[in-house]
RNA sequence: AGUCUCGUAGCUCAGUUGGUUAGAGCACUACACUGAUAAUGUAGGGGUCGGCGGUUCAAAUCCGCCCGAGACUACCA
């Protein structure tokens, strides 16, 4: 006969690799795929890791959010492809190699040519693949290893190709300028990244200007118009930037005053422009307010102090579209110059400090650039141009000032830039400060220690300078990306509504551009002037044009076979004129890899196109990544889809939080509180590990990884389901069951069985609904509390007995099957969160009986809900069988009673129709638990219940308002008779701060906390009391049960077979003799005794059966 | 600096549309229970619900400001 496998204890890590094992032999996780319809998808897409790094536990976590969702579905009957892939390129990568060689991005080209350089990114790139592939069978992420997708590879470039040249054919594409840290002395753009290095930031001394530009009198407003010559004021750092202004920004909602003074350099008088907040600060030191205009006549040159006078007060709207001369008039911009020069408005303009007022050079700075851009008309930045013709800004990529600067011409803009000894004494910042204090431009020069970024391999300070840049229109589909994002379903919703909603709403287009080598390459090539240029969209067209070039030009080019630099960059194609075309240099961002993963995983469109024309693979119904990836790959897969296929890419998105160390710190190898995945999960198990994750808090919430929480839920969670399983285990295997006979119907079944299967069909529907809710951390707090309170401490602890007693009747066999149902259940229930543990629950039972078809839990359908079986009102009396026997153990414990100890009765007050038959329902099962004989229900007819009302502050409240607090005190008052009243009427008259109001019985509880003479305890809304006289009788029946208790502790500790006869040898004494002359029979039954023998004879152990009682007591087997 | 998230017992977390005395588990103490138990029950200690102000009869809950932790974006005159 079948028997049901027994274990000497939980052993986590064991059933993991037994389990693991099984999967691999099977198949399982191939054939939990294939085995579901083709038609029936739910698609999932993975974001890439990149296995240039070691694997955390941080992806342990969104890994399982990944993998249970995944499996969710699966079991609910879906097809549910997961692709693996690889994230290959990037700076990391780049940094990490240079680390390893030893060399800078100078080097490349030098020391390393660059396809050495690429073959070594490209042989790093999966350095760590095999200890993540370790790590994703270990925990039982589900993810097809065997073909992932590469983003090197030249199939998925040339997707990515595609759609780049989608966007392309959309005018989506352009290039332009941006505002990029730039290191003049490294010759290069820095990333973000570089740029947050530890220690790039510093404090520097810096000369500091506040310039006066001089209005022009015929723009400004009317309330300006008869004071003179009006000056704006503007603070920079960077005076070397002002020969590039050509714009001044204010804030609209700002207050500017007008102040008529003196400049204390030329001692000219002067009316100028700040932000009102700003005066003081501005005018501190030497200056000196006045009241009335009158008094700045008295002022004289020699003067300690210069007076000054608020003339008046204007908004920063009113001042918009003011002109201004041009500060340093060495050049104009070579476009549209009579749009520069003026007042524009911008929201980033604050009064922290300077003067409210921004110098604005286009060329120099991002929001200047940006505030330019969207000043209507367009504000042009200062550019020039070059020889060929080129626009260029005044200072060139070496940080020298161009020769159009005259007697500034060919100095560095930072005296740092000079070679050690080199540098002039006085630096441009301070020539400038010097002319526009001689030329009354200038009204105030000031040093000034600010943080300022330096490069971090040059140690000299960088510049903001535009580059040239391709970029992505992104604000062209902004609305589109909006109103899609509004269907997307955000886990949790304020992500997407709010975090990734407002980056949408501020949309900048899209800066693919990457001066790098290790990357995808711009598929973009244009002749000498770019006047002409050409999108590659494939390999198909890329060789079409080389031979045309072969052709035209005479050369014996080939396709190359790795697209990558630096063989792509020596194809050479040819324009519609016959000049040479050459491949933009730049690598485009690794982020539109990532993003294109959707399409290029499937090599689409060359490959598979229904996967993505049909929707079979496209949209995604579920992504998941850490929530860092609101901006990078779930933007980047929005925008992508959005843009080139008018749709969203996922319509439901888990965003996790970090995995942060016990004290809600960052892991860091630096601080060494890193957790490492491969302990934890080899000494506590991938199931506990995953379980605490989930049930610990909802995966957006941080997450502070405490061991010992991993420990708990092993111990709490699978401990005690273990345990349960065990019981029915071994007993099951005692009486052979292996559920072959039909099922017991409900209807037949005991109260106590219909309950645990009432209560499993609701966690159930509530799992389901947790599930399919992406609201994992609830699904696993219920199972819990399930497995915990309900299954293994209520309804097994009730039922033991009926396990190991008697015969193999129907309740038995009921007992048998209804545990079994629930433990098969919860082990589907869980397979999504715990899947070894889920699958060898599964198995041990379903090996033995196969009542299912699939061999595996995971080939299995969720436990779908029994409607039939589930009965709130069932539920409701238990609950009060919990609560009442709680109660009762909770009064015995004041009284000192022991549990043992039977008592006669208890009282309990009935104060609503249908709870008398409720609890009498559930009443053997109170009466047994708490060792009672009857329980007496009195109503107040009896007159022995005191009851109190209590106002309900929630019907109430709406009714009294602000009387409500008198009306609670009297309600408090009210006696016995008009609470009776009010039960009886159904209305109360109340009379509070002389107003009337009509209330009904629902507007009160009416409880009865005390029953006069008893001691009671309380628990919402219910009383109970408890007799405490002993009788003899009872006296004798709990001696019995000691005897019983101490007998079999005696087998327990002997060893016997739990079916084992016994004969008992009992030492005579008075008190045990009247026991065992009364329950003879009960005590022989309880403990398998075929005789009990009282004898005078000492023999055995002395056992204490109640206090001051010792008898000589000995057990043998029969 | 901006945007967003979080802040409840020593620790981890619940806390419904605002409603009476703010809960659970872990840990600690005592007692009890156990023929499944590394389990469980009962009782106890432990809270200015981050702070201040406001709305309201009533605020952990709604609003404003501030403090702290973290993430992202930016780094600016």
């Amino acid at each position: 006969m079948a028997k049901y496998r027994e274990f000497k204890g939980l052993n986590l890590p064991e059933i993991d690799s037994e389990i693991l094992d099984f999967w691999t032999k099977d198949q399982i996780f191939e054939k939990s795929v294939t085995s579901k319809p083709e038609d029936k998808t739910f698609v999932f897409y993975e974001g890439p890791p990149s296995a240039n790094g070691l694997p955390g536990i941080h992806h342990v976590m969104s890994r399982t959010v990944k993998d249970l969702f995944c499996r969710y579905h699966t079991m609910k009957g879906f097809r549910v492809e997961r692709k693996g892939g690889w994230d290959t390129h990037g700076l990391p990568i780049e940094l990490s190699v240079e680390k390893e060689l030893g060399i800078t991005k100078e080097d490349i080209g030098t020391k390393i040519s660059v396809d050495e350089y690429n073959a070594k990114c490209r042989e790093t790139v999966m350095r760590y693949k095999d200890l993540w592939d370790d790590i994703t069978r270990k925990m039982g992420y589900w993810v097809d290893l065997d073909n992932p997708y590469i983003t090197f590879k030249n199939d998925y470039i040339e997707s990515v190709w595609w759609i780049l040249s989608q966007l392309y054919q959309k005018d989506l594409l352009y290039k332009g300028y941006t505002i990029q840290p730039y290191s003049p002395a490294a010759g290069t753009g820095l990333s973000s990244h570089e740029l947050n290095q530890p220690g790039c930031y510093r404090d520097v001394t810096d000369t500091t200007v506040v310039a006066q530009f001089k209005t022009i009198k015929e723009t400004l407003p009317a309330v300006l118009q008869n004071l003179g010559e009006v000056h704006i004021l503007a603070w920079t750092t960077t005076p070397w930037t002002l020969p590039s202004n050509t714009a001044l920004t204010v804030g609209p909602k700002i207050d500017y005053a007008v102040v008529k003074t003196f400049n204390q350099y030329t001692f000219d008088a002067i009316n100028v422009v700040l932000a009102a907040a700003l005066v003081e600060k501005q005018f501190g030191g030497k200056f000196k307010k006045v009241e009335t205009e009158a008094e700045l006549s008295n002022y004289s040159v020699n003067d300690k102090t210069i007076p000054y006078y608020i003339v008046t007060e204007v908004k920063g709207s009113e001042l918009l579209g003011i002109r201004y001369e041009q500060l340093l008039p060495y050049v104009l911009p070579y476009q549209n110059p009579e749009n520069a020069f003026r007042v524009i408005g911008g929201n980033f303009v604050t009064t922290e400090d300077g003067t409210g007022v921004v110098h604005t050079a286009p060329t120099f700075g991002a929001d200047d650039a940006r505030a330019a851009k969207e000043a209507v008309p367009e504000v042009p930045p200062m550019l020039v141009l070059d020889d060929k013709g080129n626009p260029v800004p005044l200072v060139d990529l070496q940080g020298k000032f161009r020769q159009e600067m005259a007697e500034l011409g060919g100095k560095y803009v930072k005296n740092e830039y000079y070679e050690e000894g080199k540098a002039p004494e006085r630096s441009v910042d301070v020539e400038i400060a010097i002319r526009l204090k001689e030329e009354n431009k200038a009204f105030k020069v000031e040093k000034y220690v600010h943080n300022y970024p330096h490069c971090w391999r040059t140690d000299k300070p960088i510049l903001y300078y535009p580059l040239d840049s391709w970029f992505i229109k992104a604000t062209a589909m902004k609305d589109k990306m909006v109103e899609l994002n509004k269907t997307i379903n955000w886990k949790p919703a304020s992500t997407g509504e709010k975090r990734f909603g407002n980056w949408l709403e501020n949309l900048q287009d899209w800066n693919l551009s990457r001066s790098r080598y290790w990357g995808i390459p711009l598929p973009i090539w244009r002749n000498a002037d770019s006047t002409e240029e050409i999108c590659i969209d494939s390999m198909a067209t890329l060789e079409a044009e080389i031979k045309k070039a072969n052709t035209k030009l005479g050369l014996h080019q080939e396709l190359p076979k790795d697209i990558h630099r630096p063989y792509i960059d020596e194809v050479v194609l040819v324009s519609s004129t016959g000049e040479a075309m050459r491949r933009e240099a730049d690598l485009i961002d690794v982020w539109f890899d990532s993003g294109s993963m959707p399409y290029a995983q499937w090599h689409y469109p060359f490959e598979n196109k229904d996967k993505i024309d049909r929707g079979q693979s496209f949209p995604a119904d579920f992504i998941a990544e850490g929530v860092d990836q609101t901006r990078g790959w779930f933007y980047t897969l929005h925008a992508i889809a959005s843009m080139v296929f008018g749709k969203v890419a996922f319509k439901n998105v888990v965003s996790n939080g970090l995995v942060l160390d016990k004290n809600g710190v960052k892991m860091s190898k630096r601080l060494g509180n890193v957790i490492n995945p491969f302990d934890t999960i080899k000494l506590h198990g991938a199931d506990a590990t995953r379980w605490y994750m989930i049930a610990n808090a909802p995966p957006w919430d941080n997450l502070k990884f405490d061991m010992a929480g991993v420990e708990e839920v092993k111990r709490k969670t699978f401990g005690t389901l273990y345990n349960t399983y065990s019981f029915f285990a071994l007993y099951a295997n005692i009486d052979g069951f292996t559920f072959e006979e039909a099922e017991v119907p409900l209807a037949e079944r005991p109260e106590i069985d219909r309950w645990i299967i009432a209560l499993l069909n609701d966690l159930i529907k509530q799992v389901d609904a947790d599930f399919a809710d992406y609201e994992p951390t609830n699904a696993a707090r219920r199972i819990e509390e399930f497995i915990d309170a309900h299954l293994s401490n209520w309804y097994v602890r009730l039922c033991r007995r009926r396990f190991w007693k008697g015969d193999y009747t129907q309740d038995k066999i009921a007992a048998y099957q209804t545990l079994y149902t629930c433990l098969e259940a919860i082990s589907r229930m869980m397979a999504p969160i715990a899947p070894f543990f889920a699958d060898w629950l599964y198995k041990n039972l379903n090996d033995t009986t196969g009542k299912q078809g699939a061999v595996s839990v995971h080939l299995a359908d969720f436990p779908p809900v029994d409607a039939s079986a589930m009965d709130a009102e069932l539920l409701e009396r238990m609950d009060y069988a919990q609560r009442i026997s709680s109660l009762i153990l909770s009064l015995r414990k004041k009284d000192n009673i022991r549990v043992r100890q039977p008592l006669q009765k208890i009282l309990l007050p009935v104060l609503n129709a249908g709870f008398k038959e409720q609890v009498e329902a559930v009443k053997d099962l109170i009466l047994a638990e708490v060792n009672i004989k009857t329980i007496e229900y009195i109503t107040d007819t009896d007159g022995v219940i005191h009851k109190k009302a209590k106002p309900n502050f929630k019907t109430l409240g709406k009714k009294l308002g602000k009387h409500m607090k008198a009306a609670g005190e009297i309600i408090a008052a009210l006696d016995q008779k008009t609470i009776s009243a009010i039960e009886r009427e159904n209305a109360y008259t109340l009379e509070v701060d002389s107003e009337q109001y009509e209330l009904n019985l629902e507007d009160f509880e009416i409880i009865s906390e005390d029953i006069p003479g008893w001691t009671v305890a309380t628990d919402r809304g219910i009383t109970v009391a408890l007799d405490v006289n002993i009788t003899d009788e009872l006296y004798n029946e709990g001696i019995a049960r000691e005897l019983v208790n101490r007998i079999q502790n005696i087998r327990k500790d002997s060893d016997f077979e739990v079916t084992d006869r016994i004969i008992v040898n009992v030492e005579d004494h008075e008190v045990v003799r009247k026991a065992i002359s009364s329950f003879s029979d009960y005590i022989r039954n309880e403990v398998l005794a075929n005789e009990i023998r009282l004898s005078d004879s000492f023999d055995g152990t002395m056992t204490e059966i109640v206090e001051g009682v010792e008898v000589g007591l000995s057990v043998v087997k029969a």
